[in-house]
DNA sequence: TGCGTACTTGCGTCATGGTGCAAGTATTGG
DNA sequence: CCAATACTTGCACCATGACGCAAGTACGCA
């Protein structure tokens, strides 16, 4: 029962400096973190079915919840590098960044892909009994 | 490249439900957020990294965080999709579910070109003065 | 200059989620 | 059967974030 739980594993050299192959870096927590909100996705979704720069009230009249929230979900996922925002006049359009997303997701899938032992030929960089 | 893929479905019920196009189909919440997380973030690259199936010591030795908590995140993941859990003995494997995860992450990717006026050629979807 | 439109921001509330510790379960070996 | 190993789960704590309302800002127009 109150076995001596194992403390906190002495870093090694590789966990300080915490790079884990090419997986690293295109895993972007942030990109990822702002695609993992329901309201935020319909957003997406509505922009990009529109094909076009869309204002905040447009969208807004998408989804159910409050103006305001619309505008700090789009502000959010501009900063994200999802959308691109544009303001005309007191309007403020914004639109999908298509290729730097679609980008984004195909580097990381190729990262990934790399990593794989059947795909990559490379995968199983480790053999010393411990993980990375 | 130009794979066939799903037209969407017209004018069905599911539209007025806050359907919105093939994004709606492949952007998973769920996922993302599975991957939003920095911690996780390191677990997947480490495991991704090594190539091969790890048990959950192994990868707690490559972040500071408790053990518990690695067996947490693992179990989500494992329950997101991102990982594939396997038993045995008293030792719990998780490897990467690499076919899945590309699958999943290009099926997006593919998604948002089919929207994009440049690449895809049919966005635009909504001339009628409203987004969606 | 005053007014209406379009959007942003401050604030309080509430739910979710990441974390560590301790205790619990499951499996193996002596 | 007992003890050790490998992992999971319950619990409390605290930070983050999503939300609505209301007030504020920015811009265009008469």
């Amino acid at each position: 029962m109150t076995q001596v739980r194992k403390r906190r594993p002495p870093a090694t050299p590789k966990q300080a400096a915490g790079y884990c192959g090419p997986v690293d870096d295109s895993l972007d927590p942030v990109l990822f973190k702002a695609l993992s909100d329901p309201t935020r996705k319909s957003l997406i979704a509505c922009i990009a079915k529109c094909g076009r720069g869309c204002s905040v009230g447009e969208v807004a009249e998408c989804c159910s919840v409050d103006f305001s929230v619309v505008s700090r979900h789009l502000a959010l996922l501009a900063r994200s590098g999802v959308l691109e925002a544009k303001k005309e006049g007191r309007t403020m359009y914004y639109r999908v960044r298509y290729a730097e997303l679609c980008r984004s997701l195909r580097s990381l899938a190729d990262a990934l892909e790399e990593c794989c032992p059947q795909a990559g030929a490379k995968g199983g960089a480790c053999s010393n009994g411990k993980c990375c």
